[in-house]
DNA sequence: GCGTGCTATTGAACCGGTTCACCGCAGCGG
DNA sequence: CCGCTGCGGTGAACCGGTTCAATAGCACGC
């Protein structure tokens, strides 16, 4: 079986008595040989069972593989089970086909072992990791990187949103609605997977970005409408499902008396509260207004249909690939991309007392 | 700049005076080290600033990338907007990330430069491509790999569902209830991109296999309850997701007398016709009833609740990456997994004459 | 008949490691 | 003091190609 010696590029052309030189160039510079000796050398790795050259002997004399990278915070699974994830990759995937590069999706978060070996040319983290030590796997590595809806870090490109603005905004709907009862359907604010209510001691340890700005944007929206933050409450889940932001909301929700508004950090959250809300026999937006952040398709599509803050995932994985394609190679500059508040049906004014 | 010679194994250990052997074993096999040598190996390749062993030229040698192909028939990109394969994507990644496993997407479809050059150790083809000649690029790289729900190759695994009973199911479920005039909104049956109505001719020459068994079990179906096949309305549209299916709904319900039950070849498909009944003014299921096949998450979430063919997706998903780690390499045998009708709301009786 | 300019082909170095048979040497039992 | 054992370390072959300076062969102009 496998006991017959591989047939390499070696062997083709010692069976046509020719260098190996030669019948590389039959493959990758055919214009160097005469059409003769390219047919006769592509017959014989024919009659050889040749497929022809070995990518990975290729791409090591090279030093390029054709590949990007992905890294997740999360656990890959995960990844394909958040509808704006997949949204992103969907960008990234964009620009990989249109340049005939395969993208490669590196499980196990930054620092797996996955990362350490990944063939790969270019990688995009996908994740919110504290500024300090993540990463470093890749840093090391000496890989051109840009990070995503994370920290900003030397040499390496950076693509995001205002996420406190989003979330700013979101508030100051709900604010202008008339509300003055919120709750905050939160994310995770640090890593150790605690449930519960967030105090302000644990707010202002909050450890991933994107949960810090948008609690930050909903504070200053809440605050410069002059109300009281420390009587709003934060409830903070995990993961990041539906499930999630369906406790959460319980929770808010069996308070007395209960928020009039639910700010969600993210649509999956919205959505799970919304069907607490049913759950909990109050009506959106009859009873309880809710705004959710990320407009996924299935925003649009929920009963009612979900007021959020619109970001470009596609847009965003689009640039983020592009960033590491760029000739100079990648410049660590900053790219903000825009949020937009849609409304929707999901939020109107707090019922009447 | 990078005019300083890369630092590489080589690098440390002429700085130490020690050979690249022991180099390489103090990162690959560090008890055939006395500690104390490991240690300045280490130490040294650190202020050196070199990162370990470049996993390209490790993987030469080795001859494994560690790595798993995923090739999708459509762009990739599509992929990514088809729920269905996003299930069927985090099984396979759910198998990787267990394995330490990289998940390579392969853009262009499995003949595509990327699938030519990949670098994976197997690969997983998501797709339906015609029995002859498809894959051609994969065969001859002699890699190891599995069809996903396409034809059966010789030497390769094959994982898919029995579409052809699913679809029976479907459409008894329909005849039991006691509808008699019938709809399908049909994914492409040919590669040509036509839409419209495929007659009995064109439905003969369906290239692909699960459209092809689908209507086989419609049609069985139907034919087996006593009704004229012929008198079925075969709309196909092209691509895939939610519009394809509402311009073939459409179609069919401006027909005078419009069908009262509609059989969906895919639950996106099937989410487009519930649109565009409602668009028409018709009530599902009061006026038509509407069957699926897929059962994607989003099934359970419309209004009303999609009744559909369940498919295992991320069962498949794993499947498939599970045989191609089996110890023994991939025995060319065939794993049918069941489907199951999913009874919801958007089915009922007829309306009364 | 000879220098010139091409083109088709080649040899050797290189990409950056891994592996394995082998060897020197320290420690140990006798 | 000797031979044996076993550990720590080494040299050389190998993985499967790519690349580039050099060369051989040939037509051409003069």
């Amino acid at each position: 079986m496998d006991r017959a010696r591989r047939v390499t590029l070696a062997t083709v052309a010692s069976a046509l008595g020719v260098s190996r030189a030669t019948v590389s160039n039959a493959y990758n510079h055919p214009e160097r040989l005469s059409p003769r000796m390219r047919n006769r050398v592509l017959h014989t790795a024919r009659e050889l069972g040749y497929a022809g050259p070995h990518p990975l002997a290729a791409t090591l004399s090279r030093g390029r593989v054709n590949a990007l990278g992905l890294v997740h915070g999360a656990p890959m699974s995960f990844g394909f089970s958040d509808p704006a994830a997949v949204l992103f990759l969907q960008g990234v995937s964009e620009v990989c086909e249109r340049e005939d590069l395969a993208l490669v999706l590196i499980a196990g978060g930054p620092d797996s072992a996955v990362a350490r070996v990944a063939l790969v040319d270019a990688v995009v983290c996908y994740c919110d990791v504290p500024a300090e030590g993540g990463l470093a796997t890749i840093v090391e590595r000496g890989l051109p990187f840009v990070v995503v809806d994370g920290p900003r870090l030397p040499g390496a490109g950076h693509v995001g949103i205002d996420d406190r603005r989003g979330a700013e905004v979101a508030a100051r709907h709900l604010l202008d609605l008339g509300h003055t009862r919120f709750g905050v359907v939160a994310m995770p604010l640090l890593e150790d997977g605690r449930e519960g209510t967030a105090d302000l001691e644990r707010q202002a340890r909050t450890r991933y970005r994107a949960s810090r700005e948008r609690l930050a944007g909903y504070r200053e929206a809440i605050e410069a409408a002059g109300h009281d933050w420390a009587a709003v409450t934060v409830e903070e889940r995990s993961p990041y499902g539906r499930d999630a932001g369906g406790r959460a909301a319980a929770a808010l929700l069996a308070r007395d008396p209960h928020p009039t508004a639910l700010l969600a950090m993210s649509d999956e959250l919205a959505l799970g509260a919304m069907a607490a809300a049913a759950d909990a026999g109050l009506a959106v937006p009859g009873d309880v207004s809710v705004v959710g952040f990320d407009d996924v398709p299935a925003a649009a599509d929920a009963h009612p249909p979900l007021t959020t803050v619109r970001q470009p995932h596609r847009e965003k994985g689009r640039l983020a690939a592009s960033l590491l394609l760029r000739p100079g190679g990648v410049h660590d500059d900053e790219h903000h991309l825009p949020v937009e508040l849609v409304v929707r049906g999901s939020t109107a004014p707090p019922p009447a007392r």
